[in-house]
DNA sequence: CTGAAAGCGCTAACAA
DNA sequence: TTGTTAGCGCTTTCAG
């Protein structure tokens, strides 16, 4: 099982290895048909096989690309990746996968290595790393989701804040007057957007804000089910919930479960993001479906498009707007307004 | 954004280039603590990265392994992957990710650019490709899951037959004496040894072996639907039915909910493998949980061993013992026995 | 259309 | 301890 390199193939075909070389990067204009067939010959009977490292030493191209996300055992990002990989696999890239669980060193080792091992592009949800850091790795790269603080890279993503009000329109139209808001947070950023986004709305509704009605926690199951427990435990709770995710939402319809508050009678609940499991819980969660695989076909198209022309233009962004799909989960408020 | 290579940074410190790559190396004992130290500062100025392509083309070593899985989307491989992607990345490699669909031209495709690339390792839970396919590749292989049929390699996994009579066993301590079987095939492989598993448990405890109770269906959530749906469907319906994987069991437990037979009152429910969307249906699905995560690292460190001593030692397997875990779908049987 | 020759950036003997 | 010298296997001018 030695190793037969292009000279193994040059001497078996009585060429020279430069020949060699061009049939097999399908140099076709410039190798005479029959030395060709002669060299796919010898290159069948050595068996030979191209070593990427030597040609990569030399091209700068390993047709390899970094995908860097939180953590792959999160349902959300499973269809993310399946996108990205599809679409890179079928121009010949292979994909890195990374899991940065948030942690700017795992984060920066990785970015570290992309540049190490010549990747041609990265794929990234970004944890701490920033736009500037970004740009310093110099490898073609494009964000997942959106966010407005990257502004050199190429994005794609769903358009949450649009989610967000077609969650609370939902909610709305049903008749309900008074919705409870679980408002998932990093522990890295600020005050969400959706917050804001779900403030917006009431008040653009002229609906009262109640600073109970609203539980931060970070993204969690069980805080999910805390948040929940807090927000049916007050005097006035609210008839409808929205769960800025659907873990935080399967968290809270176990809560809701647990105190007896039926579902969707007693109380409607709406998650968002469309992961698998939402869809086998009883009720069936009703929720806003983000494009997850698309998500991350586009990141992968939109990569290999800077990949193969160099040239600089302006960053662009592609936005998916996400759909309510109505489950079990919600229904016609019973109380007066 | 030149690249800079040791050259520059040999003639920053005023050394020369092999002295460089000692440093960078780790190359302690042949190299003085002040030109260390002078070759570092050096290499902080210029900014100097490695190449790793340029490095690996000497030392045939790329800290690269490929991930090989049917498809990364089933709740059940994530958490494999965690598995050997943190054991992989403490070590310093990297895992490449491929999704094979059960696709033997997929598969042969990514195992064939395992060589290309130089990978130092394959991760493979195989779906076509043969023992001594995978011989062939010459690269040092580890296989998920236990398949009798790859003697040559080292391999980890569930004892699922084990967990089969644990599953029936379960069952049967419940009073339950008729149990229907879902059984779940893949489109290549013949009788499931899980549905041998089954009959054997009967035949052992003197139970009756009925055609009627026993379901064939490939691996999918409706298939599963369907599945309860005719095992429902007779004169005497079993009073329990294990479903080989969780899956299947979601799809079985929507079409009992369909059908108005209450679980676990009316009927008791049990799957296999113990993924996530199992825990949050209604009832919570009782199953026989897979150390998966654990399956995955044990996994990466069988292949780092041998990739670090060339060895090659017999082929070891690493077996985990399945556990029952109990939780709302099965109950007692009500039926006289 | 084909071959010779010069590297890509690094490692690994072998000298010094 | 350090430097010199060959390559690793391939691509890419540049001649022919």
């Amino acid at each position: 099982m030695i190793k037969t390199t292009i000279i193994d193939v040059a001497k078996e075909a009585g060429v020279s290895k430069s020949t060699v070389s061009r049939v097999i990067r399908g140099d076709i204009t410039s190798v005479r048909e029959d030395t060709r067939k002669r060299v796919q010959e010898a290159i069948r009977k050595t068996g030979y096989k191209q070593n990427a490292l030597a040609s990569g030493l030399r091209t700068k191209r390993t047709h390899t690309v970094l995908l860097m996300i939180p953590d792959i055992v999160n349902p959300f990002w499973p269809e993310v990746a399946r996108g990205v990989q599809d679409a890179l696999r079928k121009e010949g890239y292979a994909v890195v996968l990374a899991n940065s669980d948030w942690d700017g060193t795992i984060e920066t080792d990785f970015l570290h290595r992309a540049r190490t091992h010549c990747f041609d592009g990265i794929v990234i949800n970004p944890a701490r790393v920033t736009d500037q850091q970004l740009l310093q790795i110099g490898i073609p790269t494009v964000i997942l989701g959106l966010h407005e603080d990257f502004p050199s890279f190429d994005s794609v993503g769903n358009d949450t804040l649009a989610g967000v009000r077609l969650a609370m329109q939902h909610l709305y139209d049903l008749g309900h007057r008074k919705i409870g808001l679980i408002s998932g947070q990093y522990a890295s950023r600020g005050r969400s957007a959706r917050l804001k986004q779900y403030l917006s709305f009431l008040s653009d509704q002229n609906l009262i804000i109640e600073e109970n009605d609203i539980v931060h926690c970070p993204y969690g199951q069980h805080h999910g089910y805390e948040a929940a427990k807090r927000l049916i435990n007050q005097n006035h709770p609210p008839s409808a919930i929205f769960a800025s995710n659907d873990i935080l939402a399967i968290g809270a319809l176990q809560a809701l479960h647990a105190a007896g508050v039926r579902v969707p009678q007693d109380l409607s609940l709406i998650g968002m993001d469309d992961i698998y499991p939402a869809s086998v819980t009883t009720p069936p969660l009703t929720t806003i479906a983000k494009f997850k695989y698309e998500e991350g076909r586009e990141a992968a198209r939109m990569l290999i498009d800077r990949i193969d022309r160099q040239t600089s233009k302006h960053p662009k962004t592609i936005t998916f707007a996400p759909q309510l799909i109505i489950r079990g989960s919600t229904k016609p408020s019973t109380k007066p307004y």
